[in-house]
DNA sequence: TGATATTAATTGTATAGACACGTATTAGTT
DNA sequence: AACTAATACGTGTCTATACAATTAATATCA
C-alpha cells in the first residue's frame, strides 16, 4: 500500500506538482480517518477536539467566536454551530459580552476539560505511530509545507 | 502568512510530529479552497471532478461503482451519490451490467468530457501557482508523503 | 446627531464525509 | 438443490464544509 500509485490504481500524473496534490489529498484522508477512530469513543469529532484545544489554550479566558474561527484549521468551517454542538454536550458556555454585545464569549467547562485531557492520553502516541517518519523526516516536511503556501 | 504558527496563533506544537498533522490539515484547506475557486464557474466540486478524471482515464470502457470508489482520494466517500450528482447534470450514464447485475456501469458521456475538458485549460496551471515548491522539492515531499504512511 | 458602513454572530441550503444498515444478486459449501 | 456467506449498490442519519444572506450592535463621519 505504500505508493501513491498503488493506493489510487493511478499509473502517471502530469507532472511532480499535480502528483504532490494529489498525494496530500490522499494522505489527508489517511489522517483524518486514523484521528477518528482514536476520538470516535469520546464522541468527539476531530473539529470539535480542535476547538476545545483552543479553548483550553486560553486557560480560562473566554474567548469570541470569531477568534476560535481564525485559529482553526479549516478556515471556511463554521465555528458558531460547532460550539454549538459543544455547548450541547456541555463541554462549553456561552455567555455574552458586556463590553461588546455582538460578541459571545466562549469558555471551556470542566467537563470539557476533564474529557480534552482523557483524550490526550490516548492521542500521546498517536502521531507518532501514524506518521511513520524519523523527527528529521517531520522537520523537513513541516518546512516545506510552510514553503507550499507561500 | 508563512508559518504555520502565524497562521493557526499556535505558538508551540509538543513535538515535529504534532506539528506536522496539523500542518498537513491546515495545508489540506489551502489546497482544497484553491481547487473550489477554481471549479465553481464549472458547478463541479472537487471530487465530482475527480470522479470525472476516473471515468475519462477509462476511455470508454465502462467502470462499476465500487471500481470508481477504490480510485478515489477518500475512501469513505461516496461514490454512489457522487455519481447519482453526476448522472443528474447528465455527464455520466448508468447502465445495467448484464455479467452481474448487482453491478452497475457507469461511462461518461460527451458532455462530461467536453465539460472536463474545458476545466482542463484552467487547471493546467493551477498546481503550479498554487504550491510554490520547486520541482524538485515537490518530488521530495511526495516521496515523504508516500513513507509517512508507511 | 443621524445616515452609512462595518463587524460579530447566526441561519439557510447545498454538497460531502463517516458509518451503519438494508436489499438484491452471486459465490461457495455441504 | 438448499443453505450460508460474500459482494455490489443504495439509503438513512449525523456531522462538517462552502458560501450567501440576515440580524443586531458598534464605528465612522458628514
Amino acid at each position: 500500500m505504500g505508493s501513491l500509485e498503488e493506493a489510487i490504481k493511478q499509473k502517471e500524473f502530469k507532472d511532480p506538482y499535480n502528483k504532490l496534490v494529489v498525494n496530500l489529498l490522499y494522505t489527508h484522508s489517511y489522517l483524518v480517518s486514523a484521528q477518528n477512530k482514536i476520538l470516535k469513543p469520546f464522541d468527539l469529532s476531530p473539529e470539535q477536539f480542535n476547538v476545545l484545544r483552543i479553548l483550553r489554550g486560553q486557560n480560562g479566558v473566554p474567548t469570541t467566536v470569531s477568534s476560535i474561527q481564525d485559529r482553526m484549521l479549516n478556515k471556511m468551517s463554521n465555528a458558531s454551530r460547532l460550539v454549538d454542538k459543544l455547548k450541547i454536550k456541555q463541554l462549553v458556555e456561552r455567555r455574552e459580552c458586556p463590553a461588546d454585545r455582538r460578541q459571545v464569549d466562549i469558555v471551556i467547562t470542566d467537563k470539557g476539560l476533564k474529557l480534552l485531557s482523557d483524550c490526550q492520553t490516548y492521542m500521546e502516541g498517536f502521531n507518532n505511530e501514524v506518521v511513520k517518519l524519523s523527527e528529521d523526516e517531520a522537520i523537513l516536511m513541516s518546512n516545506l509545507l510552510d514553503k507550499l503556501r507561500g
